[in-house]
DNA sequence: CAGATCACTTGAGTCATTCAAGTTTTTTAC
DNA sequence: GTAAAAAACTTGAATGACTCAAGTGATCTG
């Protein structure tokens, strides 16, 4: 691997680290819209892709402890947005799922994270197909890590 | 603005979405190795790039309180890595400017965030050096704005 | 069937942050 | 020129989102 080659990702990192912001603000702007926090908001992304999932699967799906999951869900659950049921074979486990409402969310907060900022639509077509290509190229969906 | 256009967009912006993860586990990756949290590393940011500040516009840098600056300001001095002065000009504000050991750190921050996480060197230099130009026409770097 | 293990819950504690109130300094207005 | 208003930082109380340790009930292992 080239020097040179290794300059360019690097140039082009820190392009992406800028453009990161625009990511962030996006989300934290879509939460603060529909009163969730970033917490609820991957929670309800998760569940809302991944269908329903016992709460120790959303907890590793988080990254976080098993006992935050339980207060994210006392949350959403408070709201209307999930539903806990005994799963049948384990009684242990319960299992999360959306109800009506937390899918509508789901859609809700999707809808708002799909629309690009206004800096993308000032490249041109050809440029944001290259550009596409080459993210999803690079960045392929690996399914089963919501992150 | 042609329909094909924005839906090309969006899925450009999915695919960012996507890949902004990595910028974001890159960043608390490096806080962790320097024992610094999100805070302190963009405040560490800020006024390495920006210079020495008045603690009101490193709040306003960080989109953040001022008694959080204040906090903030208390740890990375009792480190040693900032320093106050009063203003000479108005005695009310404090500016707050790195040390030698700030310096340091900062360098070291920047040092571990500058390099690219393995699926962009997946591509090969001509892929990345469109990427890089598209990503830099798109997101110019505009001076003042830290975020 | 006893003991270990597992899935979730509860409670205590932490960390980064905000808000309200306080101090010192500067500006504004009479 | 002084009194009131405002600004910049600090302090203290309170909050939100987490983690860790301990608890409860269910299931697996020997």
């Amino acid at each position: 691997m080239s020097i040179r080659k290794v300059e360019l990702a690097e140039e082009t990192w820190a392009a992406m680290t800028l453009a990161m912001n625009a990511v962030r603000d996006s989300f934290v702007e879509a939460g603060r819209n529909l009163d969730l926090n970033p917490g609820e908001m991957k929670a309800l992304a998760v569940l809302g892709t991944e269908g329903a999932l016992p709460m120790g699967a959303l907890a590793k799906a988080l990254h976080c402890d098993a006992s935050n999951v339980t207060w994210l869900a006392d949350r959403l659950e408070a709201r209307g947005f999930v539903e806990r049921h005994t799963a049948p074979t384990d009684r242990r486990v319960k299992t999360l799922s959306l109800t009506d409402a937390g899918r509508a969310a789901h859609e809700h907060a999707h809808d708002l994270l799909r629309v690009p900022p206004a800096p993308l639509l000032a490249l041109s077509a050809p440029e944001l197909r290259t550009l596409r290509d080459l993210m999803t190229k690079c960045w392929e969906q690996t399914p089963g890590d919501g992150g």
